[in-house]
DNA sequence: AATTATTCACTACTATGGTAGTTATTATAC
DNA sequence: GTATAATAACTACCATAGTAGTGAATAATT
């Protein structure tokens, strides 16, 4: 399936609503039976589907010179309308519930069990950043959040990552910590830590036993992940001054690692 | 129903789901059968609805003395959440449906002949304007749109109405038509033109025999629809020079309408 | 024994996707 | 000039899945 016609049908419309639209907006104007034939959609079923977009103010029929002919709203037009009224219903229901129950959040601590619930935390925290990202990632996790990680980065925020082991991840700010295989591979522990905005943080472990994190806005709480992770880039900025000692502990590997090392200081 | 769990539901949860999370977050952590009862769910049903509330990251299972119990995402969370999705979606529908066809908007012509299409078109400029606002309306549209308008001005988007017949609506900037109730009642079409950040227009005339609006991005047009309305203050303001004609024309009635004159141009 | 916890089974309604069929009008092909 | 595609518009029917509503059957706790 074509990914609008998925991210259409995510945003909560039906396959063939999704279809008729795209195909609108590929083609127009079109009467209702060209549409059929262009979109896929069973000629009975385009009436139907046609009227619903229509309530939705997706569509817009026009008269042709004999025939009735539609014309889909502008995709600009169609976004802007769609987000107005996800906001005005996310308005609602946040003064709704948070004026309700104030001060929950701001000290809880959240355990997350469970590693697909971190991954979709992580995202979020990453895609709604504003300013600062710190992470403290393996590589496992990395292939799950690289893409959100590189969008932050592209829309300014400032990224700094400690990715434990090698990597081809390019970042500004990347700081490889050199791990040799047999410790990962005698704890078979992968820690991973991420503070957004100095406001709030994840930190947590996975192994093979399971995820086991803990989130929170907790001022204490996020101020030690944040100094959890500066610490951890002084330290590898010292061990840097150490390169001959490095260079013969890890031979050329060390080298490598070097180049991916980013050149300026969180 | 309860506001929160309508709004709910227009973000696409089921009315169940939307119980059940509304009555977590005023109470928790609950068992499911606590929650079952406070929510109204039925028992039977509790367990199901759980599972999608946890598959949508709405609420989170934690461990109690010996029993299951539930706590929901606070709304916060819930709310940068959704949000964070939707733009998702919306962010590439958009990039997949514009870049296919540009050139359509901006220079294009929109008829609107369904008179709810046309508030709801209205509705969407005004809730989405980023600096100014130009209208010109009667009182029948005025009632539909007030809410928007009043919205808009709080937010500080400059803000002008040219409001033909008497109105008790209150606004910053609202300049009175006086139209005697004869004219209207003679002609029986009421204009409406709405101008937004000065990048979109709605134009159009609503009488008996339906409603006939046009609305577009084209640069000429959006100027015409915006020197109309500069020009209609303009005369309205020589106008007001005259007060003692208009006096002698209105009467009393004239003298009700001054006051709620804009003290400043636009 | 009563409350709490959980699952199963079944009904009804609605939305969706899919197949079939009806009725005109308008081209074009023979 | 009639046959036959192709276009156009619309109804009816069916299977499936999800949601809502009801009743009841079991466990496990207290």
């Amino acid at each position: 399936m074509q990914t609008a016609v998925l991210k259409l049908k995510h945003l909560g419309f039906s396959e063939y609503e999704a279809k008729a639209y795209m195909a609108l907006v590929h083609e127009n104007p079109l009467t209702a039976y060209e549409l059929s034939k262009n979109s896929g959609i069973p000629s009975s079923k385009i009436y139907e589907v046609l009227r619903k977009l229509e309530l939705r103010h997706m569509i817009q029929l026009i008269r042709g010179e004999r025939t009735k002919m539609f014309v889909p709203i502008p995709p600009d037009e169609f976004v802007r309308n769609f987000r107005s009224s996800i906001e005005d219903n996310l308005h609602a229901v946040r003064t709704e519930l948070t004026t309700v129950k104030p001060g929950l959040d701001s000290g809880y601590m959240w355990h997350i069990k469970n590693y697909e619930t971190l991954i979709h935390r992580a995202k979020r925290m990453i895609n709604t950043a504003r300013e600062s990202l710190l992470v403290l990632i393996w590589k496992e996790e990395m292939k799950e959040l690289a893409e959100a990680l590189t969008g932050a980065v592209q829309r300014g925020i400032r990224t700094a990552v400690i990715h434990y082991g090698f990597t081809d991840f390019k970042i500004s700010r990347i700081y490889i910590h050199p791990v040799e295989d047999t410790v990962y591979e005698a704890k078979k522990v992968r820690g991973f830590t991420l503070v957004s905005d100095l406001k709030e943080a994840v930190n947590g472990r996975i192994d093979s036993k399971g995820t086991d994190a803990v989130w929170s806005m907790n001022e204490g709480f996020v101020t030690m992940a944040e100094d959890y992770l500066r610490h951890d880039i002084y330290l590898m900025k010292t061990l840097q001054r150490f390169a001959p000692v490095m260079r013969k502990k890890f031979g050329d590997r060390y080298e490598k690692l070097r180049d991916v090392y980013a050149d300026e200081a969180y």
